[in-house]
DNA sequence: TTACAAAATGACCAACGCTGTCATTGTTTG
DNA sequence: CAAACAATGACAGCGTTGGTCATTTTGTAA
């Protein structure tokens, strides 16, 4: 029923030292002895004891996950992508959810990695923007990567996973600007959270292109809260010359935008358009559904670990994989919360938007 | 930097078995001996290694969480709890997030609890409703623990925690009859999903107690969705007799049914009062906040893991904990999104409320 | 074809840190 | 004072990796 690494010795009819090369994708075996070794692992189903190569081995099959997210569903999906890339790569993945702000945080990060031995660390935000962390990390050499907001690959970012939360906001905007909005507000996030900065620049950017001058008071700074979109919509909407197109920096304010609209007696989406962020399931949920930026977020933690394991792996044991950064744009996705902007030409804001710059 | 047992050993002057044995809460241990021990271990801060004691001991040192569910935040909620409960007992949490319906399914838990050498599995919904699953497990030998819905500890339910349901949904609609209202409408969840049963079933006790007869055309079917709640709600405010409270099977369906109510332009709370189930984030995220029943998923976890940890710990290693099933009874919430019945007077459902029955 | 270098493989052993088994030593108790 | 039992220790072994060499096979140039 237990089957080791004897038994897979025995029936390609190797030494148990050849399948342990195997295993570890060490060089110098030959590719008849391999196909041979393969083919007796994949026919007793073997999988090398964790337990066993641990405590043997010099190297670490665990990585960790660290989080400290209110969004269940972001941690859900960068669980789940995590998990994936780790049964693929035969890893495990060690779970600590933990509170970011608490004083010992670097302590109990460092105590966490080394009591489990652990290969390395997938940082997501806040944690990923910590410099703290990455300091401790790299003081005592583990690996880490950090899933972080950024357009631009860099020497400095060798170990990032980027998130080009600028290019996605740009793009969004883009939408609102080619249905002809252009007093287009925009509900931010938390600003220690780099991501509502990223978006916000891509916004502005975004109108910048077509000319357009972004009216200062349609930027209200908020918290990625349903609350903070309730609170920042009525705000808007109480305005003497109201926008005609909301850009929420993420799904839960634009809900709570809608939320707000809808008190207010504002269709969604003839008189006022609404945009998200992120894709969760509460985009789905709301109605209508809400035009947003769909963000892979297992995806994105799949990669995350990948990168991990390449760093993992030790000198001669590299596999050629293409050494890259991953940039992830999230993708304008269409629902129904957005519309042709319903009077164009009464808009008050200046404008000059004369060539039609599409990309 | 590394603490073995070694070092524990040589620093209380014994053998690294007498250490073994204080680790392991085995009996026959001098008090002098003991208080030696842990004055050592405590010293040095010594951690066992878990990739040591799985490969020489016959016990295992992690559990499983299956999951397939699509409420994160549940998840993460037990997660949460049970992560809690390992850490304080020393053991690991392998997280195994699957499909349910996948054909091969028990085949695949067998294998995971094999593979990983599991100490035993926490089942939750769906999971912990199916037969088969329990089957296989009792089969092979592997403990498990189950979370399901119900009110009365049985023999045949020694390895379950339950969450009363059927009490919970008894109490909330208690808070609706003490508010007035006669005339409740009840918008059910999925048919598969027992919990649904348990709390329309609560909820019809409660009517039947104050001598209500439940109009059936107020029992709606549906499932564990927003959507279902939009449709569910709008449903009840067409009806030419409409009722003046919702009681909705979850947080999520109440959350459609508010959103429905809204677009009738019904006022929550004055003109119809929700309840909600579960105490979900979301239930906080809607305006008026939802009256709900709080569900303590993190300390059921807990519970859950503890009495696996009791089950495994090998006989005669027992801790004097006292054996009960524990039974959870989520508790009522009110906030903002139930009031007193507009107008009593003007109810048409037979009724015959004369004893006031508190509990 | 031979000779020789280089590559591939195997045999062996010591770890890794702990638990299980069984033998040994202490300590009571009648 | 010996039997009886409690407390402790010695030692092997869990499944694997990482060495070190020895041996075999293969490739290559003469």
């Amino acid at each position: 029923m237990k089957v080791t690494i004897n038994d897979v010795a025995d029936l390609a009819g190797v030494s148990i030292k050849t399948v342990s090369r195997v295993m570890n994708n060490e060089p110098s075996v030959k590719k008849a002895t391999l196909d041979k070794v393969n083919a007796a692992i994949a026919e007793l189903n073997y999988q090398p004891n964790a337990a066993a190569r641990n405590l043997a081995g010099t190297r670490s099959y665990s990585i960790g996950y660290i989080y400290d997210n209110p969004n269940a569903y972001y941690v859900i999906d960068m669980q789940r992508g995590l998990l994936d890339a780790c049964r693929k790569n035969g890893y495990e993945l060690l779970i600590h959810p933990t509170n970011a702000k608490s004083a010992g945080i670097v302590q109990e990060v460092i105590e966490l990695v080394q009591h489990a031995r652990l290969a390395g660390l997938v940082l997501t935000p806040p944690f990923s923007e910590m410099p703290e962390i990455a300091e401790a990390l790299e003081k005592i050499g583990v690996d880490f990567v950090r899933i972080i907001s950024g357009s631009t690959p860099s020497p400095k970012l060798t170990n990032c996973v980027l998130v080009d939360d600028f290019t996605a906001a740009f793009k969004i905007t883009n939408h609102l600007l080619e249905l002809g909005h252009t007093d287009i507000a925009f509900l931010c996030g938390d600003e220690e959270h780099s991501s509502s900065g990223e978006r916000l620049a891509g916004f502005q950017a975004a109108l910048t292109k077509r000319g357009i001058h972004a009216n200062p008071k349609f930027v209200v700074p908020g918290s990625y809260s349903f609350e903070s979109g309730v609170k920042g919509a009525k705000h808007l909407l109480g305005l003497g010359q109201r926008p005609t197109a909301i850009f929420a920096c993420n799904d839960e304010i634009a809900a709570g935008a809608l939320f707000s609209a809808r008190l207010s007696n504002v269709d969604i989406p003839t008189e006022l358009s609404i945009v998200g962020f992120e894709n969760s399931p509460f985009s789905r949920q709301t109605w209508p559904p809400l035009t947003t930026a769909n963000q892979p977020n297992s995806t994105i933690a799949m990669q995350a670990a990948e990168l991990l394991f390449k760093h993992a792996r030790p000198a001669g044991h590299q596999l050629n994989t293409t050494e890259q950064q991953p940039v992830f744009i999230p993708e304008l996705l269409v629902r129904e919360s957005t519309a042709i902007c319903p009077n164009p030409a009464l808009s008050t804001t200046q404008k000059s938007a004369q060539k039609n710059t599409r990309s």
